[in-house]
DNA sequence: AATTTTTGTTAAAGTACCTAAACACGGAGC
DNA sequence: GCTCCGTGTTTAGGTACTTTAACAAAAATT
């Protein structure tokens, strides 16, 4: 039960996470405007993002209900205080999770990227910062580095993940998620 | 130009992903009951995810269209071969991401599934496999994985991660996203 | 067999996003 | 002063979800 992905109790916090995917990217485009050029209009915001002016304008309108987005005297956009942690937050978890998946795991970098651009802003502060914190360890030492990346490197891309007998996580104990199997042995050990 | 998050080409692909947060849960919740109790209906797939039977019927009609879904003689919900490979997927990659999170890092239980339960439809397949081969390596040696559970176990919270001076990704390197700076110097490196 | 319950579908409305198009406004150039 | 362009907003329509409520049909109970 307490591997439980299906319970209807859990998966419905994907649709109440306080940011979603596109406030997050709003965020981050006032935040590289500024940084770029020195401000921020809802167009270049609209130009960056690719949306239409329409778009971005009900957007920034959001935000700025929300208390994420500000605007100077002369009405260019400024993140608040809050605004700016958000989009630091949701930064630093793209910077972490694509470096992870690149440097530790050995990934290509451009599907890194879109992995990490999927999920930046669905991890927690507090697992980003394990990640980082572990992935320092690793690549600091570097005879563990080494045998980290040597071990990546021989990644065998066959390794049949989900072909149930063979999934290296349930094999051969219990019931495989692969194969239908909801409990596998290696819970019993937690 | 490498590491840039907001370039409007990637953010989109998000929305794009041909499985969404929902759909993925839909089919494992059929997935589930068929293991649980031999069969699925619309009512019963309602009511494991918590949501109104209308809400099950619309979205298992339109999981019906895609091919992920079908009915047995009898009307019982079934998933396709197609349908399967998605729940398995996805159910795998809960499953890696939680234990990653748990064991690795030493994440709480309850935050490790409420990440990964957002994460694991996003994920690609290439990244959960290789995620898995370096969990293996990283627990199937012990020195090893007494040498990782120790150091996550020192684990330092404060770690100031949003400080920007304090970032140990960028730290002291060229400009650092947590105080607006675009290419920290360790992208150079690569 | 008649009634009640369960199951499934459909309709209307709400949220959160998008687009395209119409419109308002301010500043620059003629 | 007038025109035109850049900027911003609003409106209407579309997608992908949700809900409640009305309804149809099948299944179980009496």
């Amino acid at each position: 039960m307490s591997i439980e992905t299906n319970d209807g109790s859990r998966w419905r916090e994907f649709d109440l996470n306080p940011l979603s995917h596109s406030m997050a990217h709003y965020l981050m485009a006032i935040d590289s405007l500024r940084a770029d050029l020195g401000y921020a209009r809802g167009t270049d915001v609209a130009e960056t993002l690719a949306v239409s002016r329409g778009a971005a304008s009900m957007a920034l309108t959001q935000l700025k209900k929300r208390g994420w987005v500000a605007e100077d005297p002369n009405r260019f956009l400024l993140l608040t205080e809050e605004g700016k942690r958000i989009a630091n937050h949701v930064e630093h978890n793209f910077l972490i999770l694509s470096k992870f998946f690149v440097r530790v795991l050995g990934i290509d970098s451009d599907e890194a990227m879109r992995d990490a651009c999927k999920m930046e802003h669905l991890m927690s502060v507090d697992t980003g910062k394990r990640i980082l914190w572990f992935m320092r360890y690793l690549l600091h030492d570097e005879e563990l580095a080494r045998q980290v990346q040597d071990r990546m490197a021989d990644f065998e891309p066959s390794c049949d993940l989900l072909g149930g007998a063979e999934c290296p996580i349930c094999k051969g104990e219990g019931r495989c998620l692969a194969t239908g199997e909801l409990r596998p042995a290696h819970q019993s050990g937690e």
